[in-house]
DNA sequence: GCGATCCCCAGTTCGATACG
DNA sequence: CGTATCGAACTGGGGATCGC
């Protein structure tokens, strides 16, 4: 990142600095090029973030929502389904998205294609699939397979890498998501039981959600860590993360490891990681989400900063 | 060149076992 | 009993490598 954020780089490198010596001794920051290349992830991390939180409110054209289009976007489709009242499709809309996710290379094509049914049929909308899920099967079992073979190429984004396209797991997957759903009637409906079960409060929401999410097959902490923080950001739903979910993770407990102890490998107690990240945030107030990506790509290149692409 | 094979991954699932 | 914890088994697809 040259030049450009020099000073709120220059003010989270500081902000590290201060933590070390009067909060808690972050030995993996601890060189100048660490602790640099770490401020430089996480300026990296919250413009992500404030990318995706200004698709709530930035001027989309139509078309952005329409799968027949060349400039179908599903996360802008899911801001605009929003501005419209439609909780229901924006979360589908977020959950697709999440699922099939951006690849560097072929984009969304693999969620337009999905969504818009190659233009067989109508689109596969909210209102459409939960009302007729035999429909969807059979649509999976019968066209998707022949479909999706005419060489074009639609890869899974890279935190979806071992996804399957083929109907079963796709049925599997779909209609999980689709059940979990259905028992409440509405996503609202949804929405409106969490509150009920733990407040309005949207660290115990998104902690709620996370747990209730285990009824989505193939989605787990990452998947559904990517699902949450994407309906937050959007607006989509009034959660945020009130952790890392270091205890499930992988990366970002790798990254937290050497940030906090200068050793990926330690055996710390993520908890007890958890609380350092809960103080470092209340000076740094970037957010759960900005710390555990930061982290995660982070203690990749520890001692220089490389742009997370994927 | 080109297909076959291998390896990797910020993963997931399943079943066994240990608890209260 | 339920349910928490743990590790082994298994995953799909892309890209690198291998053998021809």
């Amino acid at each position: 990142m040259p030049g450009l954020h020099r000073d709120k780089i220059d003010q989270i490198r500081d902000t590290l600095a201060n933590f070390s010596a009067n909060v808690f001794p972050l030995a993996g920051v601890a060189g100048d090029a660490e602790r640099q290349a770490c401020a430089e992830q996480l300026v990296s991390s919250m413009r992500r973030v404030d990318y995706v939180k200004d698709l709530a409110t930035k001027a989309l054209h139509p078309n952005r929502a329409d799968p027949a289009s060349e400039i179908f976007d599903p996360l802008m489709a899911a801001a605009l389904a929003t501005r419209q009242g439609n909780y229901d499709e924006a979360w589908w809309l977020s959950f697709l998205a999440t699922h099939f996710g951006k690849h560097i290379n072929d984009g969304w094509r693999l969620t337009k294609d999905f969504y818009g049914a190659f233009g067989t049929r109508a689109a596969w909308s909210w209102a459409t699939i939960s009302n007729n899920v035999a429909d969807l099967h059979s649509w999976l079992d019968q066209q998707w397979p022949d479909l999706l073979n005419d060489g074009v190429s639609r890869r899974f984004s890279n935190h979806r890498k071992y996804e399957s396209k083929s109907p079963a797991q796709m049925k599997a997957v779909l209609g999980s998501y689709i059940d979990f759903i259905s028992t409440f009637g509405s996503h609202q409906a949804l929405v409106q039981d969490i509150h009920r079960a733990v407040g309005q409060h949207p660290h115990a929401g998104f902690d709620e959600l996370y747990k209730r999410m285990r009824a989505v097959k193939r989605f787990g902490r990452l998947g559904t860590f990517d699902f949450l923080t994407m309906l937050g950001k959007l607006g989509i739903a009034p959660i945020e993360p009130g952790s890392a979910y270091l205890a499930d993770a992988t990366g970002p407990l790798r990254g937290t490891k050497l940030f906090v102890h200068g050793d990926p490998e330690a055996d710390a107690d993520p908890t007890e990681l958890e609380e350092i990240l809960d103080q470092l945030d209340a000076q740094l107030q970037v957010g759960k989400q900005v710390l555990e990506d930061a982290l995660c790509n982070w203690q990749k290149t520890p001692d220089r900063f490389v742009l997370f692409r994927g």
